[in-house]
DNA sequence: CTTGGCACTCGGGAACACGGAGTGCTAGAC
DNA sequence: GTCTAGCACTCCGTGTTCCCGAGTGCCAAG
């Protein structure tokens, strides 16, 4: 059906209209990509393409258009991953390098993310889930308030001023620490609310109203916020593209953490690492919009996802080969600190 | 040279103008606005408020639009701000009210501002530069390495891994917190430097090359955010609107934290806490949109600015009141706390 | 000083023509 | 059977013209 003259037709139909943002013509592209046959030929193949839902024209007598369907076999089957230059990646090397703490990392992958594909970025927090304790502190404020500070592995640091029901002391205070820390370093965000689940009952009843308070105030700290926090850079990018949806939608959507959270992690398969790439009606939202995006973390620790969000007529090799080398510098990053 | 009634015209011209987006003739105004004149007289004194520059024609023969200098009279002399209604009022009181932290005031703050104007809410973090130590923390994570954490009495929480330039044991990072602690609780930021200048002096010789790294990365963490961060919701708003400057130089300067901070800070007059509104070419960038901002913090504490920003063709008197409103009340949120 | 009248000016929409790019089809060449 | 050349056809987009109407400026009278 698809012989492979016609694919490459298709091929040199998607990247000349990413490339131009103007319907394909036959003639136009018998030139510029030698394909050593005539226009007419060119014309058939395309008549073949259509038929089969590949490309469209926007009107009679107008060149053709890449359909999702199209997108989708050139992705899948008709391009390569661009690599990144050796000047690009040493870029993302020391931009990276710099960051000085978690919320620096994000910012700084998602502006740069934002810069290199010249689209929206996207960048998930690290998951609370998949993490381990660090270390938990309890600072006194004051006689009737402490403050709960919740430090991860991967560098997150939660904080909640706690209201306690009555005056605690500060040894006290130090002791809960203490306690806290023997039972919870290093174990599994997710195993936490089991393990302290008898914690009251090991503490002399005097504390337990405290206790109580600080646990509860723990465990909702914990199921909060675990994956939702999702920043974006690189709106301006938008400003020069049109969207099917309207570039309203768009905007709303990238402010929207919920909507923005499902088109980024609908798509966690079972290889969390590979990169994903959704296309225009594929997308649960935003239909006329294109997703690339991966996990990133190391190896089977998978932390989160992050990716870039651009019209379907973009440029999949380039902005796929930049969403998976970022994935990676930002895992190492991780890993190392 | 302005009478009352020329200032009456010019009130309704800004007011028909931002309601309707259409040059305003004559005609239409003597109808709307009862000004118990005819159409003739009004022109004469358009025509003598286009000669003092306070509106100007688009083409001839078209109706008349306030220039920047006529928005500005219309804020200073023609205009009262508007207050909310009851409404309002308690929606943004129990929004507020719900936030945990200080990411998620200051997160709440910028997504109800931006959603009462209808236009872009810019919210700069509270600076550290005024704030005090609450709290400093140091946890050990491994032999050489800690984690410094900095709590201010707005609720700021910084942390730091530190990499120590040899094996520092746990009950020496202790006692060094407490003198720390000692040494800084309830100190102003500004004051840091000086407070902990003699501190390596005053502890055993062993110790120094520990704490001076430590000290170096506590007075970097002071110095490099004082008051750069700043976020901004309600892009979407800005889809309908069209600026002068083009709608990508507009999404460029939100994600520009510098350029962000000048628009709202350049305005630090001596009485902060008093509304500031930039019109159009009184902005140092962005000549095409207004701005209103607005000091925050408690009574002579002030903490940060926040403010909207727009078309320089926005309904001032309805933004003025929003932005004081939710000045008045993330500022009792944060003194609250 | 205000008002009604009047001639004038443009902007913008509708109607129209036209050139060009691109297509589909068919008949002939390899 | 597949490719190619030629040809008629179809619209899109652009440029042109025309006209209407809203709005103005000016003048003379109340």
């Amino acid at each position: 059906m698809l012989d492979e003259r016609k694919l490459a037709v298709l091929r040199a139909i998607v990247e000349d209209y990413v490339s131009t943002n103007e319907p394909v013509g036959s003639k136009a592209l018998a030139e510029r990509h030698n394909l050593k046959v005539s226009p007419a030929t060119v014309r058939n193949d395309m008549a073949a393409l259509e038929e089969d839902g590949y490309i469209t024209q926007p009107h009679t007598s107008a060149g053709r258009v890449p359909t999702d369907k199209g997108y989708r076999l050139f992705v899948d089957r008709l391009s390569q991953v661009k690599p990144l230059s050796g000047a690009e990646r040493r870029a993302i090397e020391t931009f990276l390098a710099g960051a000085v703490d978690l919320d620096d990392v994000v910012f700084r992958t998602v502006r740069l993310l934002a810069q290199l594909t010249r689209q929206v970025a996207v960048v998930q927090y690290p998951t609370l889930t998949r993490s381990t304790v660090r270390h938990v502190e309890l600072v006194p404020l004051s006689e009737r308030r402490v403050m709960l500070v919740l430090i991860t592995n991967t560098g997150r640091v939660e904080q909640r001023v706690i209201e306690l029901p009555e005056v605690v002391e500060d040894d006290r205070i130090a002791h809960l620490r203490a306690v806290l820390n023997s039972c919870l370093d290093g174990c599994g965000l997710s195993n936490v609310p089991e393990l302290v689940a008898d914690l009251p009952e090991r503490l002399p009843a005097e504390d337990r109203p405290a206790v109580a308070t600080i646990l509860s105030v723990l465990l909702e700290t914990l199921v909060e916020r675990h994956d939702e926090k999702i920043v974006f850079a690189g709106a301006a990018n938008l400003a020069g593209a049109d969207f099917a949806t309207g570039l309203r939608d768009v905007l709303e959507a990238l402010e929207e953490q919920v909507v923005l959270m499902r088109l980024l992690g609908e798509t966690s398969t079972d290889t969390p690492s590979a990169l994903t790439v959704r296309i225009g009606s594929e997308n649960p939202y935003l239909r006329g919009t294109s997703i690339v995006a991966t996990g990133y973390g190391s190896g089977d620790n998978q932390l989160a996802r992050l990716g870039v969000l651009g019209p379907t007529r973009m440029d999949y090799p380039v902005t796929m080969g930049a969403v998976r080398a970022v994935a990676r510098y930002v895992s190492q990053i991780l890993a190392a600190s």
